[in-house]
DNA sequence: GTCTATAGACGGATAGAC
DNA sequence: GTCTATCCGTCTATAGAC
């Protein structure tokens, strides 16, 4: 984490620089990472008042005017984290693109969404604790990303439905029950916990609560479930 | 909810004061009622870090040192809007106490849980919040409230199974499944009117969108909806 | 029971040496 | 690019007059 080479007197234009600023762009690079990952913990764990840039920098073992050099303020560092989390969501629901099978395509994003709760549940618990208060500092990607997202998908399920292969469920509550269902493992799981289901947090009790999940999904927009495995 | 009556030589023993102490009594009960209220809302809003007893003091029309006055401390208020919480919870949880027929149970508690997200969104996105960030200061609500009433409720409905009356769901991965969706509609309203949903708060909406959630569940658990109405 | 003033700790952000 | 020291604002909580 620490780089102690002198580099301010490296002239930009001089060839022989290239290498060391190959190396400023790379120490650049994996601290911002670092400080990302860091800073996703901090904010799940605390909330984005709760979250303190010092904790951040501690949890990164960096000092916090360092934080304050790679990203100016705490909001922009939050943003880049919500910007991150939703890319993340978004290669999730490339899963419901694929297939013209209803019962393929939506137990296939329901296994995609519970395994990003089991992968990621603090970022989970940010994108949640962010909505909850109010999503001031999402309202771009809410409407600008995540919108069209799911009007196209709610086409694709009337669709369906027009055809016969589901009941005539509404598409957009639907898609808030699987939302709120698969993220319920992430942001909740204190909770779970808590009241001391054997499904906790191993990968086995995980992976049956995803095919649960499936299961009562697809019952629940009346197609029946293709099994698996 | 200003008082400048001179009560501070009022002798506790003297049966003349029987009067003012009743006045102060309701005075107290008035406002630590109002502070209450208005602590939901700015730790809705905020998050416990990012509400401050001032801005709390502020939405009462009362000084800080007022609030402290009635609550020693921040976390002691808090303490109370949860305590506050689960005895609301709970009487919407009796609703599936009453029937012995799974289908009148589950789709009555279901529209009890979505009343609730209508009636106090604030309160849900507290509860919300707390268990986000750990559940700290609610273990023994958790462990000693809330999990006895859901290991009730998974014997009844496994029993409902072993009378074949449902299909073999899991009974708590379908209780979280009616937590989470019916909670969505609290603590993700932010999200769900930026999605420009049509049901966004109007009461309609929402009376459509607790049938839909309705149909959905009893659906997912194999039964049959009565109808309604 | 009400309210002003303030103590004391901690927050985000920056200056400037290295 | 790293890090110490610090500014200044806000926070919780309390003292003490009324």
């Amino acid at each position: 984490m620490r780089h102690d080479e002198a580099t301010a007197d490296i002239a930009e234009n001089d060839p022989a620089s290239a290498p060391l600023r190959r190396r400023k762009a790379h120490i650049r690079e994996s601290n911002e990472a670092h400080l990302l990952a860091c800073a996703e913990a901090v904010f799940a764990e605390r909330g984005l008042e709760g979250a303190s840039t010092a904790m951040i920098a501690e949890r990164a073992g960096l000092p916090k005017a360092n934080l304050h050099y790679y990203f100016p303020t705490k909001l922009a560092l939050y943003r880049r984290v919500l910007e991150d989390l939703f890319e993340d969501w978004h290669r999730a629901a490339d899963t419901f693109e694929g297939s013209d099978d209803p019962v393929a395509a939506i137990s296939g994003y329901v296994r995609a969404k519970m395994e990003l709760s089991r992968r990621r549940p603090l970022g989970s618990k940010v994108w949640a604790n962010e909505i909850i208060h109010g999503a001031e500092h999402m309202q771009d990607i809410l409407t600008q990303r995540v919108k069209p997202w799911l009007e196209s998908r709610v086409t694709v399920v009337e669709d369906w439905i027009a055809r016969g292969l589901l009941a005539p469920v509404n598409a957009q509550t639907l898609m808030y029950m699987i939302w709120a269902t698969t993220q319920h493992y992430a942001d909740f799981d204190a909770q779970i916990l808590a009241l001391g289901g054997k499904r906790a947090l191993t990968q086995k009790s995980f992976d049956a609560s995803t095919e649960e999940v499936v299961q009562l999904v697809i019952r629940a927009c009346g197609a029946v479930s293709p099994g698996r495995g």
